[in-house]
DNA sequence: TATGAATGAGGATTCATTCAT
DNA sequence: TATGAATGAATCCTCATTCAT
């Protein structure tokens, strides 16, 4: 039994650290740069073995995908408070996507390249994709479920909670895509940004 | 005289001819799975003649770059209008990026997946990365000057000006990105959306 | 000791499991395109036991050469009836012989297809190359053991046994395989075809 | 005009070299075992090479199989003779059929593996597959309309030329297969027996 | 004896780049 | 200048075989 145990904690443990492998190639160079050969020498396995836990290059990389979108998820359920009021909540929501970004800005950039390279050659097997997307949407749905029980409670003005969720969604987005991907040009400054981002925001909500 | 300057415009025509071909391709492919082959292809040319202009693949995916961020600066140039006040201009700007997002949604794709893939194998000729970089900032630069005169002329708090137009370009970057990458969650919509990302931003400006 | 035999019949029985399970993979796919890890699933057993009754992949696919070798001749052997006289026991052996095709169309590929790939990587253990010949030769010895008798007892011209042995296996062979290969060529027209070669080959014999 | 002729015929010369090592290769060889590095290296060229005048292996070992085919129906056309009878043409086909399996043996043997391994992993390109059947069809043919002039001027029984010349085909067959797989079986006697098949097949159709 | 994880040597194929003409 | 044939390094993936447990 302690046997069996072991074996699996071990076999867990391999493909976490093929994971882990993957993750630095991938982040340094993105999925077509990315070799298997780095994921190997990284991971110090053969590169056959890669193959005993992903059927594929592209499973391996979309297998971070999953990873990266439950992390997120993660940031955003510690981050929502039932205690609290929604203005406050989805000023916490915002603040937990700016912290993903900044402690986990190699996962941010991977997931946001996949948006751009959406176009597997093989499509993505359906439950990846699927846990893909419902991961993204569960991050959304989080946002525009507090934006509509803001508006149930009168503290928002009466707009689509759907397409609130979108723009301020978005424009955290661009905000730390931009302080991810030319950081000269953010320098300290993402903080106060992200906050003038979100002020604006409610303000714009609220009346 | 007449022959130098007939081959000099051969040679451009044939310099924008092999851009053109480059631009279908990558625009359809992106970098990594387009190949020469077919830019020659499209050009219907030699793969061996595309050096003759472009001492390489990464070059002339980067004379791309350069090309749609001359594009962006004339969108943003025909948006000012020194006429009428630094608010209206601010809205003009955002304007013209969304129009250009949707104009050039390839050239926007392309812009943006430059800015994931920053690490070019060879370190582009420093006159390209210039060129680039000085694109992006001009454009840049239009939005703080804009929002500068607007304090300066009392529209606007005093805010940093850089700052805000970081915040701005952010914003809407984030969202017609959001536009491109998703449309099917953003729909028809996209109009609204920014509307509502300009309107928050100027109310949040202004007062 | 009953313990001695159980353990032996049990090992025979797994023996015969992974040849049976051989059997269904290369009989499907051919030696080259059948993998020892489709023969392990089949089997049932991990891919390392394999390697515990066979030295070799190729080891394991001679093994079913020499199965198959052993069927027909039992074929043969059911076929020959000391009670009747020559001519019909050589037409008799060619029924058997068409018989051996049809019930085991997969063993008649596979002996044949041995015949053209006679170049194995490794020189077959001698032991295996023996009986695989031995097994060929005590088919065709019955086929040439008949017509000597037949010459002896008068009923046949004085041809080399050895020969028209030859030429009645060959004509024979070359019937069935066309019917195994080509199907569609041959329809249902097998039998008539056999029939007709039979008899005009016994028809030679005679006179 | 002679500078694009000597490029052509070069380009002719190249994948006529290409061909003749890939002959060496895969009649030593076949098909699976048979690799494109050897055949580049036999062609003395890089194995990128291989791919501007084949698409993939496969075609590679396709076009050996047309060019077998189309030489065993020109042994065929040089049989047989309109000045003479059918009894005495068809006799000069099996000969040529002969003839061709002992100076061509090697692509004989090609021949028959690829009846034997007829299921390509992507089915052959319909040109191909074609050229290929009506190849055989067309050597078939030459025979079947043999036999049935014979039966016409009434020299044969009257047979269906079809089954018959399919019998002929399969004795003449599996003789030459018989000699051209194990020759230490058949020796020097290979031409007895066929001469002994080829009698006994025309007595049987004479009467 | 049985396992199955790990290996690593290839193999087919692609493609940016070069170069003789 | 333009060509396009040739290159060869690089890449993903497969699979027979080994070996610690």
């Amino acid at each position: 039994m302690g046997i069996a145990e072991r074996k699996l904690r071990e076999k867990e443990n391999r493909r976490a650290s093929i994971l882990q492998a993957a993750k630095e190639v991938f982040f340094a160079k993105g999925l077509a740069e990315g070799t298997l050969d780095e994921v190997a020498a990284a991971a110090e396995l053969s590169k056959g073995t890669l193959y005993l836990y992903f059927s594929s290059k592209e499973e391996l990389y979309c297998s971070l995908l999953v990873e990266g979108t439950q992390i997120l998820r993660e940031y955003f359920q510690r981050a929502l408070d039932p205690s609290i009021d929604p203005e406050a909540n989805l000023r916490r929501l915002g603040q937990a996507y700016f912290q993903f970004s900044q402690e986990q800005p190699q996962f941010f950039r991977l997931m946001f390249l996949y948006n751009f390279h959406s176009e597997f050659k093989q499509p993505l097997p359906k439950e990846l994709k699927d846990e893909l997307d419902c991961g993204g949407d569960g991050c959304l749905k989080m946002v525009s479920d507090t934006i509509e029980e803001g508006i149930r409670r009168g503290h928002f003005r009466s707009v689509s909670p759907y397409l609130a969720s979108m723009a301020c969604w978005a424009a955290l987005n661009g905000t730390v895509m931009l302080a991810v991907n030319e950081p000269h040009r953010v320098g300290g400054s993402l903080e106060q940004i992200v906050s003038l981002q979100l002020d604006a925001f409610l303000r714009g909500l609220r009346e």
